[in-house]
DNA sequence: AGTTAGCACTCCAAACTAACGGGTGCTAAA
DNA sequence: TTTAGCACCCGTTAGTTTGGAGTGCTAACT
C-alpha cells in the first residue's frame, strides 16, 4: 500500500473512531509514522484536491468525503473478523429448530448489538408469494378467526364477530368459495381476483359487503411491506446525534419509510451493496450496507445495517458478509442433507 | 376557584405550553389578572412552601412539582374536548368491519398523532387465554406451518422444515396429539402440560426433540407480552429532549421495557390511572396516563399515553377518556344488538 | 526531487467579562 | 390584605481574549 493510501486509511480509521476531524500531527502522534507531519500535510492536500478528503473550515483537520469513504471501502479496509460474532452466530445456528426467518431475525439482533447500529431485515416483496391455504377457525359462538397462509409460511389472520349481520355459515361458505377460487393465487393478483369473485359472494351470503371488505383488508395487509428493524435505540449512542437532534430525526424518518429503505438496499445482483450518504441527498448522512440472503426454497431477502456515514465499514461489512455466508451455508447444508436422503430413499425403493 | 388555585392552574398551563419556568410578571402579561405581580409572587411563595411549585434556581420562575401536577390533574384541569378527535374516532368506529383489536390500534394511532406523544396498547396478559385450535398446514413438500389460535382470536404460527429429521406424518400426528391434549388449556399451563406430554411424543415420533422444542418455543411466544407502541418518533418533537438527549434515552429505555410499562399502568380497578414522574425514581421525567378498556367478550386491556412529565394532562386525559368511552359504547352496542337478535330468534322458534 | 524544519497565519473552542433582564423577597405605605 | 418600590440574584447572551490544533508556504536538507 502506497503512502497516500496509508494516510487516507489512517484518517478514515481515526475519524470513524473519534468522530473528530483529523490533523497531521494527531496522525503522527497516534500511529508512529516514519515521515514528518509536513509530508503528511502535503499528502493530505493532494488527497483533498483529488476529492477524498474535506475540511470543515480553512484550518481544521480533514474529514473523509463520500468519495474518500468509497475508496476506503473498496480498497483500504481490513477484512478480519473477530471471534465474538462468530461464536454468537454459531450459537444461533446450532439451535437446529429455527426456521430461516427466525435465524435471520436473531442474527440481525446480534449484528445490531455488535455494531451499535440499526439492522433491518427486508423480506422478499410479498407480491410473488402464493396463497396456499385459507382456513376458518371458530373460537367462540360470537367470533371466528380466518387464517391465511402463503407458500413461504407467512401467516395473516382476521377475526370476525359473528352475529346479526354475519353468520358462521356465511363465513364458512365464503371461505370455502375463496379457497376454491384463490388458492395458488399470488398476492399481487389477490385483489383483482377478489373483485371478480365479488358478485358470487354477494349472491351467496347475507353480510357480503362486510365480509368482502374484511377479506380485502386482510389481503392488503399481506401485500404490505415485511420489514423489521432492530436496535433503533442504538443510534442514540452515536456521538453525531448527541449534539444535533435534527440529524437523528432524518435518519429515523428514513427508517420509518419502507420505500426509502427498499430504495437504498441493493437491487442489482451484487451480494453486497454499500450505499454511502451523498451530500446532495435528503439522506445525506445515512449509509447503508446491505446484503442479499439466499436460502433454498425461499425468495431472496435482504439484510442491511443502517447508520451515520461515519460508520465502521470494515467491521460492518465483514460482519454482514460473515453472517450472510454462514446463514446460507447452514441452510444449503440442510437442503443438501435432504436431497441426499431423498436419493437414498429412491435407491431403496428401486431395489 | 380561589386565587391560589387560579394561579397554580395558570402556571401549570403556561409551563405545559412553553416548557419555560413561569414568573409573576409573565403570568400577569399573558393572562390579564386583576391583582399585582407582588400578590402573585406571594401566592407563588406559599405554593412553593406547600410543595406545589419548584424553582430551578434562587431567582427564576416557578415550575410545577410532581405534587403540583397531581393537584392540577385532580382539581384544576379543564375537561373540554375538541371536535377533531371526535370526528377522527367516529370515522374509525364507522368502519364497521373492524374487530376490537383493530379499532383500538387505530384509535391509539390517532391519540398519538393528536397529542404528539407515544401511545401504547397493552393487551390483556396472555396467560388466561385458552388455546382453541392447533392446525397444521402443508405449504410445500419441504415445509409446513403450524397455526395456533386462542379464544381471543390471537394467532401464532411456526413453520417447520420437513425433511430428514422430521416427516410430515410426524408433524401431523404430533399436532393431532397436541390438539387432543391441549385444546382448552390456558397459555400459562401450556408449558407444564407440554412437559407432561413429552414422553408421549417421544414414543410416537422420530424427530421428537426438535418438534418438542419448536412447539415449546411457539408457546413461549404466546406468553410474551402483547404490547404495541405508536408514535415513538413524536418524542423527538418535545422541547425537553432537543437539548438533553439523555432524558430521551431514559424514556425510550422505559418504552423498551414491557415490565416497566406494565408496572406503571393501572392495576387497580380505576378506569383511569395517572402516573406522574416522581423525582426519586429512575423514570423521574416520565408520566403515563392509562385507561382500562373493556370490550364484551374480551379480557380487559389497557391503553396508555406516555410522555415527559410536562405533558398536556387536560388534553391527554380528556382524549383518552373519550376514546375509551366511545370504543366501549361501540362494542357494547354491537353486543346488545346481538343479544336482541338472539332473543328475537328464540321468540320466533317458540311460536 | 522528495522530505522536513520553521514560521506566519487561520479559526474554532473554551474561558473570561460585562451587561441585561426576568425573576425574586422584603419593606413600608395604601 | 394588597401593592408599589427597591435591592438583589443569577442565568443568558454577547463580546473579548487566549490557547491550541490545524494549515500552507518557503527554504534548507537529504
Amino acid at each position: 500500500m502506497n503512502r497516500r493510501d496509508i494516510i487516507l486509511k489512517l484518517i478514515v480509521d481515526h475519524f470513524i473512531k473519534t468522530a473528530q476531524p483529523v490533523g497531521s500531527q494527531t496522525l503522527l502522534d497516534e500511529y508512529r509514522l516514519d515521515y514528518s507531519s509536513a509530508t503528511i500535510r502535503n499528502e493530505m492536500n493532494t488527497l483533498e484536491v483529488d476529492g477524498y478528503l474535506e475540511k470543515t473550515h480553512t484550518s481544521s483537520g480533514r474529514v473523509p468525503s463520500s468519495k474518500g469513504y468509497r475508496y476506503y471501502v473498496d480498497n483500504l479496509r481490513e477484512k478480519g473478523i473477530d471471534e465474538e460474532i462468530k461464536n454468537r452466530i454459531q450459537t444461533v445456528l446450532n439451535q437446529k429448530v429455527q426456521s430461516a426467518d427466525e435465524v435471520i431475525k436473531e442474527s440481525c439482533e446480534i449484528l445490531s448489538h455488535m455494531t451499535n447500529l440499526v439492522s433491518i431485515v427486508l423480506g422478499p416483496t410479498a407480491s410473488e408469494e402464493k396463497l396456499v391455504s385459507l382456513q376458518i377457525i371458530p373460537i367462540s359462538d360470537k367470533s371466528a378467526t380466518a387464517v391465511f397462509v402463503t407458500d413461504t409460511g407467512y401467516v395473516e389472520n382476521k377475526t370476525f364477530n359473528i352475529g346479526e349481520k354475519i353468520k358462521v355459515d356465511d363465513v364458512q361458505s365464503c371461505v370455502k368459495l375463496l379457497n376454491e377460487r384463490l388458492t395458488g393465487t399470488s398476492i399481487s393478483e389477490l385483489v383483482p381476483k377478489m373483485q371478480a369473485i365479488k358478485p358470487l359472494i354477494s349472491d351467496l351470503i347475507i353480510g357480503h359487503d362486510i365480509l368482502y371488505q374484511a377479506m380485502l383488508e386482510t389481503f392488503l395487509r399481506f401485500a404490505s411491506d415485511r420489514l423489521s428493524l432492530y436496535g433503533r435505540e442504538k443510534l442514540l449512542e452515536q456521538p453525531e446525534y448527541s449534539k444535533d437532534i435534527s440529524k437523528l430525526k432524518k435518519i429515523l424518518s428514513m427508517l420509518d419509510s419502507p420505500e426509502a429503505l427498499r430504495n437504498f438496499t441493493g437491487h442489482d445482483n451484487a451480494e453486497i451493496t454499500i450505499r454511502i450518504g451523498e451530500d446532495d441527498n435528503q439522506y445525506d448522512d445515512v449509509s447503508i450496507v446491505s446484503a442479499k440472503v439466499k436460502v433454498p426454497g425461499h425468495k431472496d431477502g435482504n439484510i442491511a445495517i443502517v447508520g451515520p456515514r461515519r460508520m465502521d465499514y470494515a467491521k460492518v461489512i465483514s460482519y454482514i458478509e460473515y453472517v450472510v455466508d454462514e446463514i446460507e451455508k447452514h441452510f444449503e447444508k440442510i437442503d443438501d442433507d435432504e436431497n441426499k436422503k431423498e436419493e437414498e430413499n429412491k435407491e431403496w425403493k428401486k431395489n
